[in-house]
DNA sequence: ATTGAGAGCGCG
DNA sequence: AAAGCGCGCTCTCAAT
């Protein structure tokens, strides 16, 4: 059972709609400020709730308290649908495009992010599903402060943001959308994969939504606390951290360069080395290494403090954690293959050096659990190669590495073989030793190795691959069929051709990353989607809830803060950290079965219950 | 002043 | 050791 939320003339409105398609009952009309109120009573009874995007509805829930136990966000969905391979023969994805094909992802409310979209230059040909011209626009920003926070960046959202109508005058039915993709999902040629990939990647924003509104608790003592140890203290504007300014002056004297050589212009300082004859070609730091010169630790250690000052810095405290909590912007399904980005604040990039600001409330701890060697045992279970598999399967119980299992069938001779190797397969390594050992792993796992291949062979023809649960990939552009067609041509030159031959591989290396890199993801969702609804269940006897009385919100028990591929993090009151860590791990066997029903391949984790993230393995 | 590129590095 | 997949962010510099 379907409920779809739409923004009526006249209100909000609320729609039933059975699992057919089908009106199943009288659609209603409500003040929006009622939403929460009409939510918070229908959800014992397994409703669907069912909106153009999570972000525009979710967050003024959660800010009432109310939260959701499951959703359909049509914008992802359709997203899916039109691109699958498995729908591809459905209405849905004959039509022409449309407006739901125009969407742009919502940003959260009150970030930096949303004020920055609604400036009007942005995304040119797409819209932003709120209408521009009913909100007063922001001052353009300058270049100095594009990245702070300021008073009055808040855009109305949830009910109050209207979504009945794109900013080109476009309309969204809601309704007629759900009824259009659950036929395509009836027609599609595997309707349960889609079905299950389609509640995970609604689960997954349900989760996005709720780790933004709750925040990475985020200590901004502990984090001055690391800049200034390895900056010195937090520099006026305008002027270098004292320990950047002494390294940029140890920079000049080894190579002797004027006190105005400014270390970040780096034609200057390439220049400049050139002139000392330190030999570098470029400023990479693999290649620096490799190089003997008396500038180039200064150098070195400069480029490292250099990188956590501009990246991480007191700046980016200011803008992203100034409040005891990092609010990530999650887009999720924003990469190609299914995985998340972000949006702000580089929240999947965040170094190891200051993590260590990640601590926990008073009373609570962490849950920090990895994937251990996801990918590899996904293409295992995806190709049911089951000498692979059996590579990777815990023996008594024991967190078996699977690299370490592969060396054992003495297929390769060492660990790093087996994990380059296995790279190699994955991404498409043609050099160096991952090159050397893939015939080895060939000739060991052929299923495995050969699904690969396969999918790298598809991608060189310009075809589609699918995931598990049935996400395609894009078909390369225009101009790779252009580029393709010169290559023919009767006067093509060697480069033409030879350019030809170099962007076949590239798309091939894609799509034989695509299958594996976008089931991983599958996994991963199916994983926070079980997490997130065992931690509720679990949280409801703990936190001490009365019957009859408010529920306790969702993050004041046991919640998901933190979520990177192939990692979670659960804030948890610490007398439930083994209750959680139990749960982790029943998800990730849980999202296993999802994925690959009784086919037996393990995904164990490593778990740490620590009152740092700094702790949780690295 | 603003914008787009290239370089480089952080994460998985 | 620095190839091969997917991202976001910040800097400089040249072009507008």
């Amino acid at each position: 059972m379907h409920t779809v939320i739409s923004r009526e003339p006249s209100g909000t409105g609320l729609r039933p709609v059975s699992d057919s398609g089908a009106p199943a009952g009288e659609p209603r009309v409500i003040d929006p400020a009622g939403l929460a109120d009409e939510v918070s009573t229908d959800e014992s009874s397994q409703v669907r709730w069912t909106w153009d995007d999570t972000n525009n509805w979710y967050p003024a829930l959660l800010a009432e308290g109310v939260r959701v136990d499951r959703a359909h966000d049509l914008r992802l969905a359709h997203a899916v649908l039109r691109t699958s391979v498995l729908s591809a023969r459905t209405a849905l994805a004959e039509a022409g495009p449309g407006a739901w094909d125009r969407l742009v992802p919502v940003p959260p409310p009150g970030g930096p992010t949303a004020a920055a979209l609604l400036r009007p230059d942005r995304h040119p040909g797409a819209e932003p599903l709120f209408d521009l011209g009913e909100i007063a626009a922001p001052t353009t920003r300058s270049g100095t402060d594009r990245n702070s926070r300021r008073e009055g960046d808040e855009r109305p959202s949830g009910p109050d943001a209207p979504s009945g109508r794109q900013g080109n005058g476009e309309t969204l039915d809601p309704a007629a959308e759900l009824a259009a993709q659950l036929a395509a999902l009836k027609d599609s040629t595997e309707p349960g994969r889609l079905r299950l990939l389609l509640a995970a990647e609604s689960a997954g924003a349900l989760a996005a939504a709720e780790m933004h509104h709750a925040g990475l608790p985020w200590r901004g003592d502990i984090h001055d606390e690391i800049l200034t140890e390895a900056l010195g203290p937090r520099p006026r504007p305008g002027l270098r951290p004292a320990k950047l300014e002494a390294l940029a002056h140890r920079i000049r004297e080894a190579i002797d360069a004027p006190p105005t050589l400014n270390p970040d212009s780096h034609p200057d300082l390439l220049r400049a080395m050139e002139y000392a004859g330190v030999g570098a070609r470029s400023l990479r730091k693999w290649e620096l290494e490799k190089l003997d010169h008396p500038v180039i630790a200064p150098l070195l250690e400069y480029k490292g403090l250099y990188r956590l000052y501009t990246a991480n810095g007191w700046n980016w405290l200011d803008t992203w954690a100034p409040d005891g909590r990092f609010r990530m912007e999650y887009v999720v399904g924003g990469v190609v293959t299914g995985r998340w980005a972000s949006t702000g604040g580089g929240a999947l990039s965040l170094p190891h050096n200051v993590r260590r600001a990640v601590t926990a409330d008073p009373g609570w701890t962490f849950v920090v659990a990895d994937a251990a060697q996801l990918e590899p045992r996904v293409l295992a279970a995806l190709a049911r190669d089951e000498r692979m598999a059996a590579a990777g399967r815990s023996k008594d119980g024991a967190n078996t590495d699977m690299y370490a299992g592969i060396v054992a069938t003495g297929a390769v001779e060492s660990r790093e073989h087996a994990k380059v190797g296995m790279l190699g397969a994955m991404y498409g390594g043609t050099t160096g030793v991952s090159a050397q050992v893939l015939p080895r792993l060939a000739r060991a796992f052929p299923q495995a190795i050969d699904l690969v291949e396969r999918a790298a062979r598809a991608g060189e023809r310009g075809e589609r691959v699918t995931t598990r649960l049935g996400r395609s990939s894009p078909l390369p552009g225009d101009s790779w069929a252009a580029v393709q067609g010169s290559a023919f041509d009767e006067d093509a030159g060697a480069d033409a051709q030879s350019r030809a031959r170099s962007q076949t591989r590239s798309w091939g290396r894609f799509t034989r990353n695509f299958v594996v890199q976008g089931t991983a993801a599958e996994w991963a969702l199916c994983w926070i989607a079980s997490i997130r609804r065992r931690l509720w269940a679990m949280g409801e006897a703990s936190a001490g809830a009365t019957p009859g009385l408010a529920p306790v919100p969702f993050d004041r028990r046991p919640h998901l803060v933190f979520f990177l591929h192939d990692e979670v993090v659960v804030h948890a009151p610490a007398a439930l950290a083994e209750e959680v860590t139990r749960e982790v791990r029943a998800a990730a066997e849980e999202a296993g079965r999802l994925l690959f029903g009784d086919f037996p391949v393990d995904f164990p984790l490593s778990v740490a219950v620590t009152e740092s993230y700094a702790d949780g393995k690295g």
